[in-house]
Parts: C-alpha cells; sequence; structure tokens
DNA sequence: GCGTGCTTACTAACCAGTCAGTCAAGTGGC
DNA sequence: GCCACTTGACTGACTGGTTAGTAAGCACGC
C-alpha cells in the first residue's frame, strides 16, 4: 500500500474514532473521513479489527516516538519526556484528540490481549524512559536518592490519571502535569527553581 | 418498578458491561445477563440510553457510598479514602470489575455531556474528602504544612491512574497503591511506621 | 491488455424498539 | 364463593434501519 494512503486512512480513522467514539464507530464513518467509499477500505484492509490494529499500532508508534530523547544529561532527558507525554503530537491537533483515541483503546483492552500487550509494551518503556533518568541522575549527583522505579511507576500512573481526567472530565493537563513536575523535584530533591544547563 | 427487579437489571448490566465492553453492548445482551426477554427491558426502560443512565446514576452512587467517612480523626478519614478507592464494592465482585466498568463509562464521557457532569461531580467530591482530611490534619497537627487542594488533585489523579492501569494492563493495584500511601507520607510530613489511635 | 485502485449495488446478520397477546395476581360486585 | 374485569410483568414475533463484508464492473496508467 502506498505510504501516502495509509496515512490518509490513519488519520481518518483518528478523526472517526474522536468524533464518533469507539462505540459509534464505523467502516462508513471511517470511510467518510478518508473520502473514500467503505468499500476501497476493505480492499486495502480485509476486516474492521485488522484496520483497528494497524491503527494502534501507529497510534501507538506515533506517541512513543515522541519519547525518544538522546541528551546525555538524565535532567534534560526526564523533562523532555514530561514535555513530550503533554505535548500536542503535531501542530494542527490538540493533545486532547490523541488522549481521546487513547483512553477509547484502553477501554477496549480487557476484550482483547493484542490492545493489553502493546499498552503493556507502551507502559514498560515509559516507565523504564522515567526510570533510566531518575537512574543516571542519581548517580551523576544531580538528584538525591530515591527508588527509580518506585518514581517512575508513580509518575507514569500520575500521567495515565492525568489523561483520563483530560478525556473524561474535559480538563486541562496543565494543572496535572504542574503536579507532577513539582513531585519529581520533591522526590529527586531538585530546586525548581535552578536551570538545568542547556 | 420492584427495587428488587432495578438491582437485578442494574445487576445484569454490569456484568453484560464489563463481558462484552460497551461497543458490544446490547439490550439483548443485557436482557440475556438478567435471563428475561429484551422485550421486558423495554417495558422497564423506554430507551435503552435511559436504561444506561440509569445504569451510571447507580455505579456511582454505589460508588460515592463507599467514600463517606465519620471519623472526627483526619488521619483516620484519608486512610479509610484510600481504603475505599481501592477494596472492591462487595464481597463477591473484585475491584476490577468494577473499574473496567467505569473506565467505559470514562471513555464515553466526551460524547455525553450527562455522563462528563456526573464524573466531574464525582471527581469534585472525591478532591474535596481528601482535601477536606488535609486541611483538617494540618490545622490539628497532624500533618505538616502543604497545600491541601494541590494534594487532594494530585492524589485523585493518581487514583485514576491506577485504575486505568489495573483495567488496560491488568495489573495489580497495591503497587499503586503503596506509592499513593507513601506520598502522602511524605507530602504530610507522615511518619509511616506511626500508628494513628484508633 | 492488465493489474491497481476504486465505485455502486448488493447481502446476511444484527440492532433498538414495537406490538399483540399471555398469564398470574389482585379487586369489586353480588 | 364465584364471576367479570383490571393491572403489572412478561414473551415471541415482528419492523425499519444499520452493520461488516462481498461482487461485479469501471477508469487509467503502464
Amino acid at each position: 500500500m502506498n505510504e501516502e494512503t495509509r496515512e490518509a486512512v490513519m488519520a481518518a480513522t483518528h478523526r472517526a474514532l474522536c468524533t464518533h467514539g469507539f462505540a459509534d464507530l464505523t467502516t462508513q464513518r471511517i470511510a467518510d473521513e478518508w473520502e473514500k467509499s467503505k468499500a476501497a477500505l476493505h480492499y486495502h484492509y480485509d476486516t474492521k479489527e485488522e484496520l483497528l490494529r494497524t491503527f494502534l499500532d501507529h497510534l501507538l508508534a506515533k506517541f512513543e516516538s515522541r519519547l525518544a530523547c538522546e541528551s546525555a544529561d538524565p535532567r534534560v532527558r526526564l523533562d523532555a519526556f514530561v514535555d513530550a507525554v503533554f505535548a500536542p503530537v503535531e501542530a494542527d491537533d490538540d493533545s486532547r484528540e490523541f488522549a481521546v483515541a487513547l483512553l477509547e483503546i484502553k477501554a477496549q483492552a480487557p476484550y482483547s490481549e493484542t490492545y493489553r500487550d502493546r499498552l503493556a509494551a507502551l507502559d514498560e518503556r515509559m516507565r523504564e524512559t522515567v526510570a533510566g533518568a531518575v537512574r543516571d541522575g542519581i548517580e551523576a549527583g544531580h538528584f538525591g536518592d530515591a527508588d527509580p522505579d518506585d518514581v517512575a511507576r508513580f509518575v507514569v500512573t500520575a500521567i495515565n490519571g492525568a489523561h483520563v481526567r483530560e478525556v473524561a472530565l474535559d480538563e486541562s493537563p496543565s494543572e496535572a502535569r504542574r503536579l507532577i513536575e513539582g513531585y519529581l523535584d520533591d522526590a529527586l530533591g531538585r530546586d525548581p527553581a535552578t536551570e538545568v544547563p542547556a
């Protein structure tokens, strides 16, 4: 399949999912967003399930690509992670749309091992990103003593919660972000006023 | 309607929702769980939407009833809150089933103002429960200085996250609970070893 | 002329909701 | 005590609309 076509179908699926929700997500609605026929969709994807599985992969890959940060300074890496988790994916779509789609998928996880496995992999990668930065930061003397795995698990749990609130309560994630950053400052013995050297 | 009937329909809806998920929740499946006909369901509830609205009320009321704690000691109240949030609703159903149903509802919130409003009310009550206990605890000299609203928001956000992880990753909430309790000990300057007098 | 990408038109299954009618448990008149 | 009637709870069969997926055919670049 054409890469351009694939991207257009994924974007259409995303829009249709956010507009109608998982329960009312039909191939017709995805096709409408794509501005092609329903049969054209079945030409590229045999079943709706296959299309949605592909979409999940696409969504998670897009999210994970944001988490990568190559900086050697663990303080920069940690800040970049929080930034990535709360920032919109692209300039044109807001972070809420993304969180809505992801929560829809998460709510389906109990009924699909595939979904569950992929979400578990994402979660582990998120926790490892945080734990790694914390570990390196402690080693380098930037942070005070703390259990990297515990800090990582707590931060990732709080991020999960922040995303739920953003979707279910239509709340801006900025408050949650501030609190998570405050927690990190406390737990790692960072002075919030101290600037990290660029 | 008979109270017994109502309770049976609510329980059937809960089972059907947890078994099939919101997307595949049909009146037929609820009727099957109830072991009555689909038409009988429409006899009691005009529309599927009305039934689900009633179910949401039932689910939230059940949850909120657990949050009430009358103790005068804010430390006891705070512990009871964390207990209530993580404990199974009843002896016969586990906390996961409940969290699954609640997450399904939360994922529908963007498409229903009714759902969103009720979830917002629950969230506010949860935050006020924590903030009140923290405020009283600081005043009574049990806790160190902290912003009660910030602590409450962060704790409730983390609880939201813990519930998502329980559902989406099929993870036991015990780790998350331990971390939340640890955060409270830190933020409120509590000694984890100190026993609260009964 | 042949494959790729697509369309219109279709099908079988399934959906929420309706309807006519059943059945048991009252209720009131006599 | 018994009959006529009402009421509440329910069923099975149905309807109109919607769904995922299919079939047959068309345009068009190579």
